[in-house]
DNA sequence: CACGAGACCTGTTCGC
DNA sequence: TGCGAACAGGTCTCGT
């Protein structure tokens, strides 16, 4: 499901608390469960539920597109990948079928990682920096500057899209938001990267950061049964509007396949002088 | 180094 | 209505 956007709507929630969800931060594990072992990439079932129990949430962040409970000793990572997605719950509630790992907290609360597709993954390490350590820069860091990103762009030469899709490029796009990002951006999604100009560079990071900020205002993005709560899918302009007119020229909207994703552009806007 | 194919998975929607 | 195919917000590994 979810790209920068969604996770960072889904962090604030479990971090600030809302009318309906309690805050985490404060309270601590008091027990653990692990529903299918997949899903917990280290340490061991056994490991894991030993060393977490007992350690107070002290912080929830986002990095990319995981998310980052600071523990008492222990950093614990969640990836949510395709459909992922964690819900607070009274710990005496019934356990669901896509349930995947459940932390028992205080005031008898759970929190469930629910993954139909159970690609999501789990960490509990010493060192976050194990996991993220090959992660590329936060796209809406302000001290992430065009021309940092047009020296990357040109040290490579790859098709664009897949490009900012490369996690180790930069964190946090997914399928969604660089569609969305590069129409605004009017860049063809199989320019080479090494193609780009700086004015273009600049202005690809410039819709990059509208494109996650409108995201993020929305709370992200909610396409089918796989996590609620955000409307931007209601103001897409190229994503999954395939056959529908371009918001700014009227063209039909095109659907290629780039990188094996189903990619969304305008043949005209997006021509790329190509 | 860049790219495509295949794997990991289940649920929903599409097309005949 | 029914049923198989296609498709889905992600990432990894392998072969060319």
């Amino acid at each position: 499901m979810p790209e920068l956007p969604e996770v960072e709507t889904i962090t604030r929630l479990l971090r600030q608390g809302s009318d309906t969800a309690p805050r985490l931060v404060g309270l601590v594990v008091r027990d653990a469960q692990v529903f299918w072992e997949r899903t917990l990439e280290t340490p061991s079932i056994g490991e894991f539920r030993r060393r977490i129990t007992g350690q107070r949430i002290r912080d929830i962040r986002r990095r990319g597109k995981f998310i980052l409970f600071e523990l008492t000793t222990d950093t614990l990572l969640i990836h949510l990948r395709m459909s992922g997605d964690l819900l607070v719950e009274a710990a005496s509630s019934p356990i669901q079928p896509l349930h995947r790992l459940a932390l028992y907290l205080d005031y008898d609360l759970r929190l469930a990682f629910n993954d139909p597709r159970k690609f999501g993954r789990v960490w509990l390490v010493t060192d976050a920096e194990i996991v993220l350590g090959s992660l590329g820069p936060e796209p809406l860091e302000p001290d992430f500057t065009a021309g940092e990103l047009h020296q990357r762009l040109v040290s490579h030469r790859r098709q664009l899209k897949p490009l900012l899709l490369d996690q180790s490029f930069l964190a946090g796009l997914g399928n969604i938001y660089a569609d969305e990002a590069l129409h605004l951006a009017h860049l063809h999604p199989q320019t080479l990267s090494d193609s780009l100009s700086y004015p273009q560079s600049e202005r690809l990071l410039q819709s990059i950061r509208t494109i996650l900020q409108e995201g993020i205002r929305r709370n992200g993005a909610s396409i089918d049964w796989v996590y609620r709560g955000g409307d931007f899918q209601n103001y897409f302009r190229v994503y999954q509007r395939t056959g529908e007119p371009c918001p700014e020229c009227g063209t039909p909207i095109h659907r290629i396949l780039v990188g094996q994703r189903g990619t969304h552009y305008c043949p005209i806007c997006q021509d790329g002088g190509r």
